[in-house]
RNA sequence: GGGCGAAUAACUCAGCUGGGAGAGUGCAACCCUUACAAGGUUGAAGUCACAGGUUCGAGCCCUGUUUCGCCCA
């Protein structure tokens, strides 16, 4: 292909999609079973089936992606285990939603057509997120994607849940649960979203029995509540033992209101007396805490709400059959009838809502089955104690072991029928519980043929928490798990921390004897621009697929990487997708030029004794930034990685080295000279592709298409760290040596530039030097500087000749500037400005001056000099000569100057 | 109420086990120089939230205060 043919700025349309296509084909994201290579695995965390794709999304996928990209550049034998999970209660509120609008429920389908109908669903529009995926440039082993209710995947869960009954870690109780009743199911504790909300605190008499006295506070115990609805499943009123305020309380029971029932008082010192009257309605059927209390006073509990949401006939005639909240208001009107509610006053209280429909949870008593998750717990603790498993960034690890430490058993029944159904059978006959892998024929107790299964599936993230293990095969001891178990990293959100990594750590160490991974990566959250949650309801979402469209893939990821800096949250805004779209297009554009030059030429190899300063520079800089990227996937740190190879490609390799390379690429008259520069182009260009392919794998799959040196897909090309060659290229010495040359160059342009001073104008220098190593350097890089400074002569003085320089007009009417040792002299004969050169000068004295006082003011102070490493005290001594050296100088031109003004 | 985190240039953020503050964007001036105006060159700009302490030395460590965010109850 002909630089004619590109175009002049990089249009993604197109190539994004062909190159995607192009590396399935070839399949180059497969994973292999077994390969001498070393093996690099992650499982995608998998999103819910129902889902579409969002920034969070982006930026985990995205990390991921980098790393295994890198991984593969590395040679590694890479997996990257996609799939999504089948999300039970979110998937049959979206199916039963469809159903209603042809006017059907479930109930009207049955439970074996209606899990038909799911099964239709996703295979129509489920899994919509995975093509989503794919337009980021996710390089998943797609032929190996998983979904939880897969065959293999539901026999996992059955192992696993069958075992754990067995060794009594899964066990059916009545307790207090959350409830769900718009859901009509169970929730766990961790799907509970609480929210503030303006709400009130009534104030409720519980009268005394018998009691004429009417001596108000003593007539009755006045409780405090935010639910007065729930009264009816009172069944005793509690009371702190050391409240001096019930001290003389003699009597032992009070008369529910609204009722005929007589309930007790109890003492406990669980009772707050800081809040309300210190005595405490007492519902062990609709809230947690009253469910402990009362199990400890051995209370009787009595459930008032069904599970609609609707009042039982234990909340008496009048009430039995009202919703909840309207038996609020009802109940409240009643008891001011009655002159019971003493006062009511505004109170923001937290309220519980079932994250996935934000109706207000129902605290209820209820049949359900738990997983006893301390002791799973106690070991998934002490794995990321001793280092199997390393939480990064370490001080999530903190949150881990707070959660860890105050864990409650785990309800895992959910009353709904999408989900894996529980492998439990009730038999009709004698009772028995049947628990088995696989379906049973009859009972193990009595032989009954009768087996009634339980009706329950298992909450969604049971099956989640084996994604590890279940995806490689297991419960079969197959290749995959031998070659990728444990996994090298998890890449996920905060969010899930609990819900997810906890729980898979539990199941990982217990069902593998071995930890799923061995590093967990906790990535920011992406919020909008000006940091506040993304959500449909602030109308603050930005599309990732809109981005996409809009400034590329390439450019988004670039983006999200260079801002994911640890322990800090991804702010967001297209403003900045479209700061590093420019980046795309400066490298499309430096390529474009390198083409110029390396299309008809032949492919040269780099000739060590050939080489000038700013070629040995800019090797030793692209191994030192390839190292940076390294370093900088490796620990995590995407945002130097990205930051290094961003800083190296448009201001060293564009900026200096491609301007500084032009004359040798342009010089047919010296084809040695020239086939060197191309061959050094050719190869920074070639590993700067590598390095950036990780970040950015379309764009730089495009130019490495186009560029003649190099063969088939960059996807297969090795990371220079590999390159030894390259690698010992590093030179400090040299990197010195060209920074003290970029110095010259700028204080030139820095003259030109204040001094108002045409651009185009060639300027004549001379330089003076105290120092033979640079004027040598100078004297090496001379064609260089005239290059880039734009000058017409320049001339380094000899010892000899710099006495005679000072005493002529020339050097007098000369713009100065000092770097190290060497003076420069830019001769403005004519067209100097002397007030201009005397505040320029004088400023940079200033500048001078106040650095030259902190560093002696450190070097005069005599415990310093005693406790400071002498690799410091040297440096700032140093330092000092320097800037002495340089503050001399520049004053002598200052006084120069001056002596011309007169 | 308990826990975690943040505060650095106009904005967004880096800043390693303490050695004397950086980038990108934006701003200002100049420039269509044979890859790129989605560009180049140059420049201005900071009491590192506040108050103490430790130290020869603090943006960094310790204590307290203020403001903001998140998680849990």
């Amino acid at each position: 292909m002909s630089s004619d043919s590109l175009e002049k700025g990089y249009n993604p349309a197109g190539i994004e999609k062909k190159w995607y296509e192009f590396w399935e084909r070839e399949g180059f994201f497969e994973a292999y079973d077994k390969s001498d290579r070393p093996p690099y695995s992650i499982v995608i965390p998998p999103p819910n089936v129902t889902g579409v794709l969002h920034m969070g999304h982006a930026l985990n996928i995205t990390i991921q992606d980098i790393m295994c990209r890198y991984h593969r550049l590395n040679g590694d034998n890479v997996l990257w285990m996609p799939g999504t999970d089948h999300a039970g209660i979110a998937t049959q509120n979206v199916v039963e939603r469809n159903l209603a609008e042809k006017g059907l429920t479930r109930d009207q389908l049955g439970r074996e057509n209606f899990i038909e109908e799911v099964w239709k669903w996703r295979e129509k529009s489920g899994g919509a997120i995975i093509n989503q995926l794919k337009r980021l440039g996710a390089s998943c082993d797609w032929d190996r994607e998983r979904f939880t209710m897969d065959k293999g995947l539901s026999d996992a869960v059955r192992r696993v849940f069958v075992r754990l009954y067995k060794e009594n870690l899964i066990y059916q109780g009545q307790y207090i649960i959350n409830w769900c009743p718009r859901c009509k199911t169970a929730i766990a504790d961790l799907e509970v979203d609480y929210e503030d909300q303006d709400s009130f605190l009534y104030y409720i008499r519980y009268p005394f029995e018998n009691n004429k006295n009417s001596k108000k506070n003593k007539n009755g115990l006045v409780v405090a509540t935010t639910r007065p609805e729930t009264m009816f499943g009172d069944t005793a009123v509690a009371i702190n033992p050391e409240d001096d305020r019930y001290a003389d309380l003699k009597k032992k029971t009070v008369k529910l209101p609204l009722t005929d029932r007589v309930i007790p008082i109890i003492k406990d010192k669980y009772v707050d007396t800081e809040f309300g009257t210190g005595a405490l309605k007492v519902t062990p059927a609709h809230d947690v805490n009253d469910f402990n209390l009362g199990e400890k006073h051995g209370l009787e509990r009595i459930k008032v709400i069904d599970d609609d949401g609707i009042m039982t006939e234990q909340a008496g005639e009048k009430f039995k059959g009202l919703d909840r909240f309207k038996c609020r208001d009802a109940a409240v009107a009643a008891l001011q009838e009655q002159g019971l509610l003493v006062k009511k006053e505004p109170l923001k209280n937290s309220v519980g809502h079932c994250y996935r429909c934000k109706t207000v949870v129902e605290p209820s008593l209820s049949k359900q089955w738990f997983v006893k998750v301390a002791p799973l717990a106690e070991q998934a603790m002490n794995a990321v104690k001793d280092g199997r498993t390393r939480i990064i960034p370490e001080t999530w690890s903190k949150t881990y072991f707070e959660w860890m430490n105050n864990i409650r058993d785990w309800c895992i029944s959910r009353q709904i029928w999408w989900g894996h159904r529980i492998p439990v059978w009730k038999c009709a006959a004698c009772g028995e519980l049947v628990v088995e892998e696989i379906d049973p024929e009859k009972c193990t107790s009595c032989g009954s043929t009768e087996l009634v299964q339980e009706t329950d599936v298992l909450d969604t993230w049971f099956s989640s928490a084996l994604w590890p293990f279940s995806t490689m095969g297991w419960p079969d001891k197959t290749e995959l798990l031998k070659t990728f178990y444990p996994t090298n990293a998890l890449v996920t959100g905060f969010d899930i921390l609990f819900f997810w990594v906890a729980r898979m750590m539990m199941m990982g160490i217990f069902f593998m004897d071995e930890v799923p991974f061995k590093d967990v990566y906790i990535h920011a959250l992406v919020r909008d621009e000006k940091g506040k949650k993304m959500s449909k309801s602030k109308g603050n979402v930005i599309d990732p697929l809109k981005v996409i469209d809009n400034y590329g893939a390439d450019a988004f990821r670039f983006t999200l990487a260079a801002f994911a800096a640890q322990g800090r949250d991804v702010k967001m805004s297209e403003d900045r997708v479209e700061g590093y779209r420019h980046f795309v297009n400066k490298l499309w554009n430096a390529a474009r030029f390198a083409l110029m030059h390396l299309e008809e030429g032949k492919v040269c190899e780099i000739d060590q004794n050939n080489l000038t300063t700013v070629e040995k520079w800019i090797l030793s800089r692209t191994a030192a930034t390839a190292e940076a990227v390294k370093s900088g996937i490796e620990n995590y740190k995407f945002n130097e990685a990205a930051g290094s190879v961003y800083q190296f490609v448009w201001h060293e390799f564009c900026d200096w080295y491609l301007e500084a390379e032009k004359p040798a690429l342009y010089d047919k008259n010296n084809t040695a000279r020239q086939d060197t520069a191309k061959a050094v182009l050719a190869a920074v260009l070639k590993n700067i592709l590598i390095m950036l392919h990780p970040f950015m794998p379309f764009v730089t799959e495009e130019i490495w298409d186009i560029l003649p040196m190099v063969q088939g897909s960059v996807m297969k090309a090795v990371f220079p760290c590999k390159d030894q060659t390259l690698m010992k290229m590093r030179d400090p010495e040299t990197e010195n040596n060209i920074n003290f040359i970029f110095e010259l160059i700028s204080g030139i342009r820095n003259i030109r530039s204040e001094m108002n001073i045409q651009p185009s104008m060639k300027l004549n220098v001379k330089m003076e030097s105290s120092d033979p190593l640079e004027k040598t350097c100078i004297e090496k890089n001379s064609a260089m500087i005239q290059n880039l400074a734009n000058l017409g002569d320049i001339d380094c003085l000899d010892q000899s000749e710099i006495a005679a320089f000072h005493g002529d007009d020339a050097s007098a009417s000369s713009a100065t500037a000092v770097v190290n040792s060497t003076t420069i002299h830019v001769s403005l004969k004519g067209v100097i400005d002397f007030e201009k050169e005397e505040s320029r000068l004088t400023r940079e004295i200033e500048k001078i001056t106040k650095e030259l006082l902190s560093v002696s003011k450190r070097l005069n102070n005599e415990s310093f000099l005693d406790k400071a490493p002498e690799a410091v005290v040297a440096k700032v001594k140093a330092k000092q000569e320097m800037l002495e050296i340089k503050n001399d100088k520049l004053k002598d031109n200052l006084n120069r100057i001056r002596g011309m003004k007169k």
